[in-house]
DNA sequence: ACGCCCGGGACGTCCCGTTGTT
DNA sequence: AACAACGGGACGTCCCGGGCGT
């Protein structure tokens, strides 16, 4: 939820937990581990989450709609305090700490490859690309919304999504 | 360049050569204020920077195109450690600073009109919420080439703007 | 082999291989007992090891220099890490923990009679004050060639010895 | 005055003087550092009192034998906490610490050289082994003495110590 | 006898902001 | 304007001891 050189907050919640004795117990490898599991956790989450609403919603364009839909709503329910949790741990460890950037990025990889899963069975011919723009674009507006507090970006990339979809299927 | 909660203040300091005690005449408001002044800076240079590269080139998305492939040099040449100066720190002070996430949504709303100005004066008739939707793609591209270490996601994003433009252009 | 405070238990138990559970069954008394132990132990150790160098040579002098070489040699085998194993933890427990302390000065007391018992085999009548100058000469080399990384200290001691031993043996 | 580990408690005692915010502006090397300096300053303070002694009693066995008695005053008024300031950092930290461990050899080598001048220009024509010897038995005579919370191994060092530099005397 | 997990507390480090002196 | 020194507080790490279930 927060980034990683920010947290130390948490670890006070974390005392509201678990003891912080027994942290280095569970998590021999310090705050690099506790990040690492905490971002695939999370990935996890959200993909089960996707993964759902992806099932549920035949059309791609409607089931990403519907998917930037609730991502929305969760920003409004956390007072824009919750967008993506893996972006913020992503940016401020990407130079420094290759483990943690890397569990970052093999969550961006199993998102990227719901989608493209999605939209191959959805009849587009070579979605990878078009995956990996979806998730930008989402990733994107997210860190627009909450840095303006303005659910616009999130609406506006809903919206031209579907535009990006057909013209990649009636190419193909 | 770096996080907020990740950048201390003795390595700023120590990095300008400038002396520790200067720092509470120029910037009284502390840490904060300094933020607020650096992000606005980068900013307006990259603001610079994008004005002149859209200025060359009148097509849009041609124009959108060199700006992405600069950014990808950009990142290549400091080895995917400097992409979007702002993203960084807007995600890890926004839940808990609003000045300084002010001064990111302000840096933001600069360039999306910068970019909806351009499409503009290229016939597009109602470009808010398309260049929105750009810089939210370039963003989360930036975001993704960085934790991945890879440039497919910008070159995926800089191929498709060019769709949505016709798009629109075309509906108008 | 190390000092009381530097020594963590997790260490010991992970060296040994033991199991943490186990520890305050055995030692119920917790890091001051397996510290006492451990002294009394390596102190039993090396006080048989002397007993045997001593019984094979009679003459005094001769006998403390074939001692004082072999410990040489051990320092050298253990680049200078391992040399009085009481002595570290003699010293930085003397001021906090009466039990080790005590633990370490019978050990000491124990060296002391073993030489002068073999002085007073020899023909010295007094041997009590002598073994313990004996004792301190050679500890404190150690001292001095581990902190040196050089054996000089302990060379320069094997020599004197016989001086001491030889004084004494003509007063009698 | 205590061990590098077991020390920690002092930085409390730090807070007694300097507050613990300062520590790394006067000692940015942390507590590396802040170990070399105070063996230095100590070694530093034990050579001018040393030195003084020599300086005052011309023949050499009646000088060392008044700094011992010295030595032994200062472990009574100090209820045997504090001995060699020197020898429980150099134990605890030679297998680890190369820094410390060079400075308490310098501190080491220091004192031997004045021992050494001193006996010298007492007639001594190769007094670096004997001054080396010296220092080996008082260091050891203290490691003994705080031990047992007994003078007598300085005493009976305090003695001999006149056997050996009198043999060195009449052989040359 | 062992092993999992807890718990509080300390250590060494470093942070950010503020003084007082030139 | 610049600088040295202070000051409290937090972070991440690791410690030693002791429960709980077998």
């Amino acid at each position: 939820v927060q980034g990683y050189h920010a947290t130390g907050l948490n670890q006070v919640l974390a005392d509201g937990g678990l003891p912080k004795g027994s942290l280095y117990f569970h998590f021999p490898g310090g705050k690099e581990q506790l990040a690492v599991e905490s971002v695939r956790l999370a990935g996890d989450e959200f993909g089960a989450a996707l993964r759902t609403t992806l099932a549920s919603t035949p059309d791609p364009a409607e089931a990403l709609e519907r998917a930037v839909a609730q991502l929305g709503e969760h920003l409004i329910t956390t007072d824009y305090r919750e967008g993506c949790p893996v972006a913020t741990v992503a940016l401020d460890t990407a130079a420094h700490n290759d483990a943690v950037r890397t569990a970052c990025a093999d969550v961006y990889g199993s998102w990227q490859s719901l989608v493209a899963d999605h939209m191959r069975a959805a009849g587009v011919e070579e979605p990878a690309d078009l995956a990996t723009v979806v998730i930008s674009a989402i990733e994107g507006a997210l860190l627009l919304a909450r840095t303006c507090r303005d659910l616009a970006p999130l609406h506006a990339v809903g919206t031209r999504l579907r535009v990006l979809l057909e013209n990649e299927r009636s190419s193909a």
